[in-house]
DNA sequence: AATGAATGAGTATTCATTCAT
DNA sequence: CATGAATGAATACTCATTCAT
């Protein structure tokens, strides 16, 4: 039977990714989890096998969020431009409005213990990025350069962006979004009439 | 009375690193680092007054490492893209070539011990960085952009190109570090004569 | 789920009270009480917050049971001279009955601990003593003296009684304890009829 | 060579005195009273042979002073009831005046520490009280009564007067010890004209 | 399913003492 | 003589996990 109780599961990854926003990674504990949870700490036990299993559930479960976050709006007949711009747009969204999840991921990424996990490849989420990456190099719109190198263009600018606006707490700011945008595509796109 | 020995200090460090990298901040103990270090863990508070204090005086010594290495071969009379250029191909070599040190900075940056070790800035370090950034903008070269935005598309790709380097072992290459910088500086100048 | 263990509480504290007899309060350690009580260190944190509960937790449970024990056989229409006999009598009972607590007392009170703990205040389990103090001196039978300084005069010499006892393991001398009340009784009641 | 520096040995001794005062015995280490002394712990073993023999010549060295203290004015030729005032009167003095050392002397007394020190036999120090009991006893002045158990009802009501006094912080009060040694009197004397 | 009790192994840190200069 | 360095053993306490109900 693996229904169990659904709000105590809630509980216990709510208390975790609380636990570690506040207090990190290294000073994470079952206990301490148990208590934010107002839960016995044997109980996470029904629902986990172990402290791993519980960390590694919870990554792949952010993780995934974040995959169908970025896919948003996305349709089949969206030029590359129109597809860069959206996934950028998704990914500061995304991070916005989760930033203790996204902080948990880096803690996560940054992290031996990520190896440890022995992790299935959670590269199949954000395939349908690198697919946009093929696609608008067969077309001619972007520069020959490996993907994950493309990519990562558009990604970190859009990081640090969100991380400014943390602590900033402005609105989304829609001029310094379209800013990252340009700057990124003129990384990464091939200027044709040169 | 004998005389602290700076190899075991050194010993310290060394052992610290290498758990990082091999463990992670989250799994590190004074125990263990002693162990490594083939010392007691009461030798090691002979030298650091406990384990914030080492891992704090750890960090800011790689991160100065890391900050003067930033700046080897920069002299007053660069362009603004020699300049990039140079801060580019430091960063990579420095990462490659401290591959260890890197990544413990890494743990370190997402972690909230970060916060807790309450460091004194360590922005000075990376000063010459921002002042490139103003200078290129001031003389029309790069774009009228937020600094560390204007960074990111640097610092991060080389990262991106610096791990994926980790991973096949191949020596520097040249040309992806050429591309890279074109990339990169397609992205912060302003393309004046079109 | 198992219930809490009244015979592990008692043989912590029967731990504690024989380790403070046979070692002294400075000497005491949470593992050697572990040891004694046959228990894991960590069990006796499942029934103490920490050392110094546990610590406060004995002290006020023997300080208790003194002062229960003071009240025995204490009834309304005593004579002054019967109560002074019979808190005398209780006290020497107590102590030579219960002469590991007492003496466990003894190492609290002359320890900076017993500030430390902040107690709140075990004067009322003695007030008794204070109000027969009280009803003697307006009665005219016991000198107009603070009354702590009164009650010193019963209760020290019979602590020093009961100490000369302990080591000759005599069965309680009826007729020694009839002296001691005696020259009390000579120190603190008021000569009327000279 | 045994001369060493008396002035280093002051001012362990002094260390050690303020910390178990402020600290207690059982949190006293070897190195807080090299802090305190301002010396190297090492130091402390120039004049000690370790932490058992500090504090035992610690516990001599002071019982030897009050000891002294309560012979002042002490005469041959002087009553037993001026013997016994000057006794109580020393004692009270001592104790107010070296109030840090008495209460040292309380916390090593309680201890079972005092045992295991296998201190050679302090008594001699106290002889003198007990000659005065005994010639007392042989005039009939005062009750045939153990010895230790007659000089509790003139030792242990000044400590409390002591006491009261250490709180009040008010100059030593004559009346109030004048009562005192009143009561004692009453308790310790034989009354003759009856 | 849920949980408080129980614990062996671990945590950071301090201890009394000795060593080497 | 004096002392900072060095350390094995101890300290109080927490951990991840299992047990018993």
């Amino acid at each position: 039977m693996r229904l169990k109780d659904e709000t105590k599961n809630q509980a216990i990854f709510d208390a975790t990714i609380e636990l570690i926003h506040e207090i990190g990674l290294s000073e994470l504990s079952m206990s301490k989890i148990a208590k934010r949870a107002k839960l016995s700490s044997a109980t996470i036990y029904v629902y986990y096998e172990n402290k791993e299993d519980l960390l590694l559930k919870l990554y792949l479960d952010i993780k995934g969020k974040m995959g169908s976050s970025m896919l948003k709006d996305v349709h089949e007949g969206m030029s590359t431009k129109q597809h860069c711009y959206t996934f950028m747009r998704n990914a500061l969204d995304f991070i916005l409005h989760n930033q203790r999840w996204y902080l948990v991921l880096e803690q996560f990424s940054s992290s031996p213990l990520i190896d440890k996990l022995c992790i299935e490849d959670t590269a199949p989420l954000f395939a349908p990025l690198y697919r946009f990456v093929e696609d608008g190099q067969r077309s001619g719109q972007l520069k020959q350069v490996e993907a994950s190198l493309l990519l990562s263009y558009c990604y970190f600018p859009v990081i640090q962006l969100a991380k400014s606006m943390f602590d900033h707490t402005e609105a989304v700011d829609e001029e310094q979004f379209n800013t990252v945008f340009a700057l990124s595509w003129d990384a990464i796109s091939q200027k044709t009439n040169e």
